[in-house]
DNA sequence: CATGTGCACATTGTACACAATATGCAAACG
DNA sequence: CGTTTGCATATTGTGTACAATGTGCACATG
């Protein structure tokens, strides 16, 4: 059915096809994920979707019970509790391997966190501000494995978990942290803006949850 | 061929059988996985065995080229380099999220730093116990996605690269820093811990660098 | 009416067959 | 003599058939 000129292969195509997926929300936490359907989907048999499938349960972004089928994976408070801290560690650390940013750097991150707060934007496009912010800090730490690490446990964290809860982040503390930090990091206190940045993702935690929180109680009054 | 009693897929007990295997260095960095053989030697087909190769290759331990076929993944001294540091904030982490060690802990702690400087144990063996003690540091940090995130880099990092080079880590430094550590968690300043242990890790990157040197040396000598 | 049992169906797991690509060698060519 | 081209072979990638297991409903039974 396909010619087959690519230099990749199918079963990677499709793993990362449905890594996009699951992080657009096309296939949202707690959807199952039925081989047949989701293999004519994509006009692949289901041999190299499988194996594609195995791949995303590895990252943590697909759970699976044996024959029962696969879920897409849940993102609840518990889960963000636990992952949060660690991007908090990792990011503070690839801030810290660092050296001195940049002018370009710097004002790159204050526009895109200026952008953040700007009137108007969607609450999906703020989101996505936030997560090249966040990008754009670690991309020159210089230890590749570290950026795959931190990309692959936000790709895990940055979903929105409860039936399409949108609102997220409006964050009036989180760009005031990050203002702080680039200040910081403009000062060539890196360790300092580290600090700092582990400190956001802690907070982070208890922001969400009570973000969830409000939100469902939302979604309840208007039911 | 197998009654398929087990609660357990095909697959996914291929997997933990491969990563043991490369573990132990059965299968050491560098070696190419051929399908059939392998598949042949384990009892299964094909199929499950490249459903586990790709969740393999996803943890980083395999790397895959289009029709060329899996490699174990090398641990050379760059991705010591990249990896160490990681292995660090994570464990420091782990420490800063655990409470206070109780007695048995660290007494454990000890016992097993105490047997890695013991005389006439191997060196596989005396390996074997620094990642006890890593181990053993960690467990009880509460966040299980943590302590598995953990393990999974330690089991890239502690591989044995350029062809079985033995002798790891007779460490003189390295128990030095292990006992201070305890006793930093033993006075309850976590923190104090985890900081003295991201300095041992990112010590480690030029201990193994300076080690392997000497190994190599030696190789070139002996033939 | 509640509960359990067994069968039909749907879905996942495994094996195998075939297609696509890479590799190595031998012969032709300059 | 070095280089290139083309074929034979080995290995990987994909599709499909079949086996194993889970699920839901009808029906019997107390």
């Amino acid at each position: 059915m396909n010619t087959q000129v690519s230099r990749r292969t199918t079963a990677q195509q499709v793993l990362e096809r449905l890594r996009e997926h699951i992080l657009d929300g096309d296939y949202p936490p707690g959807a199952k994920l039925d081989e047949t359907s989701v293999a004519k989907e994509l006009g692949v048999s289901r041999t190299p979707l499988r194996e594609a499938l195995f791949g995303l349960e590895r990252d943590g972004l697909l759970t699976h019970e044996p024959f029962r089928g696969r879920i897409v994976a849940r993102n609840d408070d518990a889960a963000v509790a636990e992952i949060f801290p660690i991007l908090g560690a990792l990011e503070a650390l690839a801030v810290r391997m660092s050296g001195a940013y940049p002018p370009e750097t710097l004002s790159k991150l204050d526009d895109v966190n200026r952008r953040i707060t700007e009137p108007g934007v969607s609450p999906g496009l703020r989101h996505g501000f936030d997560q090249a912010w966040h990008q754009t800090l670690v991309a020159d730490c210089g230890n590749p494995r570290l950026i795959e690490l931190i990309e692959r446990h936000r790709a895990i964290a940055a979903r929105h978990d409860g039936g399409e809860a949108r609102g997220m982040a409006d964050a009036p503390g989180s760009t005031a942290d990050h203002a702080e930090i680039v200040e910081a990091l403009r000062d060539r206190r890196n360790d300092d803006a580290a600090a700092l940045l582990e400190r956001h993702w802690n907070d982070g935690v208890a922001v969400v949850a009570e973000w969830r929180a409000q939100a469902a109680k939302q979604e309840k009054k208007s039911t």
